[in-house]
Parts: structure tokens; C-alpha cells; sequence
DNA sequence: ATTTATACTGTATATATATTCAGTAAAATT
DNA sequence: AATTTTACTGAATATATATACAGTATAAAT
């Protein structure tokens, strides 16, 4: 698809908002209005541009006759999904993202922040699977038995977490895997955050 | 909310899909021409009952200025989540659907028809464990390997699927569990569908 | 160097559209 | 029994709206 001027996303993005605030797309005046233009003859130019360009089709001769084009319209949020790298923590930069996948509020009990693709079968007993997508939560708020995404220096894993006093267990789910015993105050060690669901793509 | 009348319900019916085909709202002519009403007035005192009655709201002077109240706009598809119950097939009966959840077109590779609650722990090593959702799709192609839905008289299991021939085998996923033989024919043997999918909401 | 695209203002206008008014008739409420 | 709601036709109209035309100016593409 074409690349867009600013301008022309201005007014895309206008289009998106007004159709999101009013449930039916903007004249040519409201999108002066919404935009500060004076003459409706910008908008007309503009949305003739975009049309031009594949983001949008207009109905000639009806009002408010804009639809935004099936790519143009978001249709849902999406979440990134990210993986569970050996070497390198599982943030949300763009190279560490696998890809996107449609996410609907509702689907889990919690909220979360991304998924996690599943490497090896440490956590195999839990039911986690290779290739398995984990919903992550960022948190370090975690109890006892909660699943974590806990990195250590540049490794990152998935375990069971247990502490007590000052001591960590970062337990696996699967008995050729060693437990992991840290102290809190090691210095590179991080909770990433905690699972809150799974999704398996057979 | 208050009860509509047929009338009110084609026209509500209309203006979704009218909004579905054209990505903008109908104007009262486009109404009167979707149903064979000779009147603009026809469409306009509907529309007033529509919004009196809470499912639209209209915005006074604007064209096409109709907007689907929250409760009325579909937001998206909902999939039907069943119990495995020991006894009686998982039909997509009402006293059989536990509740319903979104659904993301692209949430799966497969699309599918429902979501089945896990019991018991017999595909543990499948990593399909208690209370998870296996996401089904009613088909009985299923290949050797897959995870099925079978149905033995009143039983239903998930096991995984293997043929040779006339005989079946349906193995499960946990040493604790015994393998079912059965032959193609065996009256009151069914394959109601196999996994694509598996959801857990920890 | 010339054409095309971008980015507007400003004016004008045919028509698309909401909306009111005047009726008719049957069904549902009060 | 009287009133309101439903369900329309039919005509009229103010105005909301798309859209064309005439310009100006800069940037990008050919």
C-alpha cells in the first residue's frame, strides 16, 4: 500500500476518530472543523487521496459516503508476541516481536502485557508446551506457585516461583530440568512478570 | 431494555446491515428502499421508536446521523464453551453451553466450532490439562494423530486418534489411563470433531 | 524542464437528506 | 371507551452535503 503524507494520516486518523466518537463517518465540513481547514474543498482533496491510494473508498454522491477499507479499519487490539530468547530479555522491542496476534479484552481472567513463545519443555508437567503462547503479565507482585518469567542476568526462563525469607526457588515442571536457587538480592535477577493464561496453535 | 415489535426489528436488522455493507449508517430513503416502505416517514417514525426505546441514538439535523447503542452493535463473535460431561454428547444445545466467550477470527490456524472444558487429566502428557479449553471443530476427517472428540453410546472422550484399517485406536496422553479399541463400525461410535486449539485461563 | 502531486482558500450549486405536516387504519394499552 | 402505539402513504421544504470550478503556492516525480 502507498505511504501516506502526514497530512493525509491526519485525516485518516480524523476519519477513524470521528467514526469511533459519532458511529458514522464526517462530512467534508466536520473534517475542516476537526482539522482547522477553511475551505471543504482540503478535506475533498484529501479524502480523494486517500481513496486514490487504497485507504479508503468514498460512495459518489452520498453523504458521509466514506468507508474506510478493510486493511484502513482496526479491528481489534493485538498483542506481541515475543520469544523466550536464551540470551536477551523479553521486552517489547520491535525485534523481539514474533508478530501480533487479535486480542479480546475478556479472554483471560487478567489482563495482560504480551505472549510468550515457549522454547523446551521445562515446564512440561504444568502443561506448557514447546511453541506454546503464555499471556504475560508485567509484574514483579508475585506469590508462591505463581509461573514467572524470571531472567537472570541475560538468560530467561519460565518456572514455578517459591520464596522464602530471602531465598528463591525457581522450580521446573519437568524432572530432567535442576531447580534454581537465587538470593533476592542477586544482582541481574529480575521477575519479568507472571502467567496468566495460555494459548496452544495446533 | 424494552421488547421491539417485528417491525422494529427488521428495521434495526436493516440499518446493522446496511452499516455492515457500506461501513456508514442508512439514510431514510436507503430504509424505506431495503424494505419496500413508499414513505420516507415510514423509516423516520421507526427510527424514533428505535431510539425511544434505547437501541439507537440519533444525531438531530446530521445525515446518516444514526449511531447503535453499546447493547445493540455486535462487537464481535462469541464461541460456546461446553463441558466434556461423562455422559451426553457436547452438542451445541443451550443446557449443555457453559458460557460463551469473544472470538478473534485468527485466534486459531483452524477456525472452530466450540470450546470444550477438560476433565480429568487422561491427555496430561499432551499437555492438555484440568479445566483448560480445547478449541473443536465439528468435522470426522480426522487424521491419525489428531486430538479427538469421540463419542462411545453416551461417553465422550479426547484422546488421540489412530486407525489401521477397521480398527481404531484411542490413546491417551497419561500412563494412568488404559487405550480404547473399537471397530469403524461399532454402533454408537462417533467422531464428533477434532482440537485445533487450546485456550487456559490460569 | 515539465508534469503531477500536495496542500490549501473561497465561491457556488445541484441534490441528497432530515424532518415536519396531513392523513388513514389497525392493534395495543389504559 | 378513550388514548396511545404501531404502521404506514404522500407531499412539502429547509438545510446538510457532495462536488465542481477558479485560484495560489510548494514539493516531488518524470
Amino acid at each position: 500500500m502507498k505511504e501516506l503524507t502526514i497530512q493525509q494520516k491526519k485525516v485518516l486518523q480524523c476519519i477513524k476518530f470521528y467514526i469511533k466518537k459519532t458511529g458514522f463517518p464526517p462530512t467534508r465540513a466536520d473534517i475542516c472543523r476537526e482539522l482547522g481547514f477553511k475551505s471543504p474543498n482540503a478535506a475533498e482533496s484529501h479524502l480523494r487521496a486517500l481513496e486514490k491510494k487504497g485507504y479508503i473508498t468514498i460512495e459518489n454522491g452520498a453523504s458521509r459516503g466514506i468507508n474506510l477499507t478493510e486493511n484502513t479499519a482496526e479491528k481489534s487490539q493485538t498483542i506481541p508476541v515475543i520469544g523466550l530468547v536464551a540470551a536477551g530479555s523479553p521486552t517489547l522491542a520491535d525485534e523481539n516481536i514474533e508478530k501480533h496476534i487479535p486480542y479480546q479484552e475478556s479472554l483471560f481472567l487478567s489482563d495482560f502485557d504480551y505472549f510468550l513463545r515457549v522454547k523446551g519443555l521445562s515446564m512440561k508437567d504444568a502443561g506448557i508446551m514447546e511453541d506454546d503462547l503464555v499471556a504475560i503479565k508485567k509484574t514483579s507482585e508475585v506469590r508462591n506457585g505463581d509461573i514467572v518469567v524470571a531472567r537472570i542476568d541475560d538468560e530467561v526462563t519460565l518456572k514455578y516461583f517459591h520464596s522464602s525469607g530471602n531465598q528463591i526457588k525457581l522450580i521446573p515442571a519437568n524432572d530432567d530440568f535442576e531447580e534454581i536457587y537465587i538470593n533476592k538480592e542477586t544482582e541481574g535477577f529480575f521477575i519479568e512478570g507472571k502467567s496468566v493464561g495460555l494459548i496452544r496453535e495446533n
